[in-house]
DNA sequence: AATATTTATCGTAATATTGCAATATAAAAA
DNA sequence: TTTTTATATTGCAATATTACGATAAATATT
């Protein structure tokens, strides 16, 4: 035991689950919002960000892009890092679906 | 090591990430989609909903109460549960946020 | 009171995550 | 070509998570 069961739910599941989970550290919303603040991609920078030392940060930026919130473009030795919209749609998406039924409930 | 570095981020990045982190299962993101769909509290019914002993679903609930998702009320001997909109409007509500500072933004 | 029902807790095994030092890799600069 | 710079990988220790059997606790039913 100690492995997540995903075989038992749905892909939709596993899929949300997924991306909150690589959601669920502080470093990777970090990275995210220094994504977001510097407002284009970045090239080699973000080692310095964050209070971790690289091979740590390198780690991160790994989980996030492979749950495909980030993506990462080889650009001489360094390297692009820079948001894909597309899966942060996702769960924004899910999220406020899940809100927008909840206000037609009457509940505790 | 292996304990994450919370002390090194803001109350903000850590608390985005802690409801992220418990929305990080399938099985609770099973249990959130059950307490929509029966769209009521449920007083005892979520263990026979999920592939997982009582145990395990005990320890999910927790998980869920203790990131302020879920709430539970004694209720006899059973134990009503619903979804705290509250706690899951701050994610929809970040995510929401990124989602539209990212539109304005030309890269990659 | 005895039994059943419902949920929580304990203990434990298997596995995953976090973090970093050391090292590897690969391109840029000297 | 040597050195520097940027990032990834390996290996490992510490800790956390997942899952469940056994058992406890608390109320309901008989």
């Amino acid at each position: 035991m100690g492995a997540t069961k995903t075989e038992h739910f749905t892909d939709s599941q596993n899929q949300i689950a997924m991306i909150a989970k690589a959601l669920g550290h502080p470093a990777r919303i970090a990275i995210i919002e220094y994504l977001l603040k510097v407002d284009t991609c970045i090239c080699g920078d973000i080692v310095n960000e964050l209070p971790l030392a690289q091979p740590t940060v390198s780690q991160h930026l790994k989980e996030l892009k492979n749950a495909g919130i980030i993506k990462g473009n080889i650009e001489g030795n360094a390297i692009c890092y820079c948001i894909d919209e597309k899966t942060l749609t996702i769960i924004k998406d899910y999220f406020s679906k899940i809100i927008l039924t909840l206000t037609d409930q009457k509940c505790c």
